[in-house]
DNA sequence: AAAGCGGGGGT
DNA sequence: ACCCCAGCTTT
């Protein structure tokens, strides 16, 4: 059996029109293509018509302010889009005269065109034999080749691709993608698939196997660990008076505070801004993993010339350590020679059980 | 390789 | 109140 030649005939007996796709100019399907990455048909459809309304040539959008671009976008989501569009429409009209690129390396090399939509634009205005690799796509391919690779992994990606461009009908790519993206989105759905009345499930090797449920596989995305990262900037004195024990940061540097400072390794960067005597100091982390960050200004008081003003800063997250700090805002030291910091920290933390 | 982007729909 | 979706850019 010819899967791209059955697969086309079932399109054919099965396809609605579509409106956006009542064109072969290569503008309005990239229009319609980036309107509808990651939105609904009901959501983008008006978004549609309005801006083939109001921009009907590429000339027209690119001639708009982003400001009205913006505005036309506006509900939409996903705003980097509507920017992107009109930087590329901008590109089309002065590198390319105005006439969209009809290869798929120009496509692809304009701002907001990925590999998906290159590939539509490719070969539903252009006839060129590129083969589309949305999630409808990798849900088909999936399932009909039993690959269990994860579809959101480089490896799983590039097994698709693969196979679905061995697939693919040469003669009438543009046709055989909107087929592909049409089954996967009527029958081939995410969820209970008709597989019983499926024209392929002969063939279906998830089907076959009965894992039709479990694929496509993907890498659940794992949320970012909250960890805490405590440290203190100290500042003794006031007025003229006052010092800040911490360095301002030059260029390139990591760390130029009084003393060491992590208490907990990190290896991810991580920058903030802390306002001391009216100027803005940068602090560098690193860390393993994503943070959350947060700064706690737990003092508000009057500094005499003795006291240590000690601002905790807390990045992430299990035990929150600025509650059980305020005992330690204020230390009275004669010298600050004698009480080596960071051993004044771990001494804290250890007697409070932190350092578990 | 992995995070971030914005809405809407489902649970 | 969450979780999920999915193509592209950026890091």
């Amino acid at each position: 059996m010819d899967f791209a030649l059955t697969l086309i005939d079932w399109y054919n007996l099965n396809k609605r029109q579509l409106p956006w796709r009542e064109t072969d100019d290569p503008y309005k399907i990239w229009l319609s293509e980036v309107i509808f990455q990651q939105t609904r048909i009901e959501q983008g459809l008006a978004y549609y018509h309005s801006f083939t309304g109001r921009f009907p040539t590429v000339q027209h959008l690119a001639q708009a302010s982003e400001d009205e671009v913006m505005k036309l976008w506006q509900g939409l989501g996903y705003y980097s889009r509507a920017r992107n569009l009109h930087t590329t429409a901008k590109t089309i009209v002065e590198k390319f005269n105005g006439r969209f690129p009809d290869n798929y390396a120009d496509i692809l090399a304009l701002k907001g065109i990925g590999p998906y939509t290159a590939a539509a634009i490719a070969s539903i205005a252009f006839n060129l034999p590129h083969a589309v690799v949305d999630g409808n796509v990798m849900r088909v391919i999936s399932r009909w080749f039993a690959i269990d690779d994860a579809v959101n992994s480089t490896v799983g990606k590039k097994k698709i691709e693969i196979v679905v461009n061995e697939l693919l009908a040469t003669h009438t790519p543009g046709t055989f993608n909107q087929a592909m993206m049409k089954f996967g989105a009527l029958f081939c759905k995410p969820k209970n698939p008709d597989c019983e009345s499926c024209i392929f499930n002969t063939a279906c090797l998830a089907f076959q196997k009965g894992s039709v449920g479990k694929l496509p596989f993907k890498i659940k995305n794992q949320p970012p660990k909250k960890r805490f990262f405590n440290y203190l900037l100290l500042i003794s004195g006031k007025g003229a008076y006052q010092k800040v024990y911490l360095n301002k940061r030059v260029e390139g540097d990591i760390w130029q505070g009084l003393y060491d400072f992590p208490l907990i390794e990190t290896e991810t960067e991580t920058e903030m801004d802390v306002l001391i005597n009216s100027s803005v100091w940068k602090v560098v982390f690193k860390d393993t993993s994503p943070v959350i960050i947060q700064i706690s200004r737990i003092f508000k008081h009057q500094l005499t010339h003795q006291q240590i003003f000690a601002k905790f800063i807390t990045i992430s997250t299990e035990k929150n350590l600025s509650e059980t700090f305020n005992d330690f805002l204020y230390v009275n030291l004669k010298n600050l020679a004698d009480y080596p910091v960071p051993r004044l920290i771990e001494q804290y933390l250890s007697e409070n059980g932190f350092l578990n």
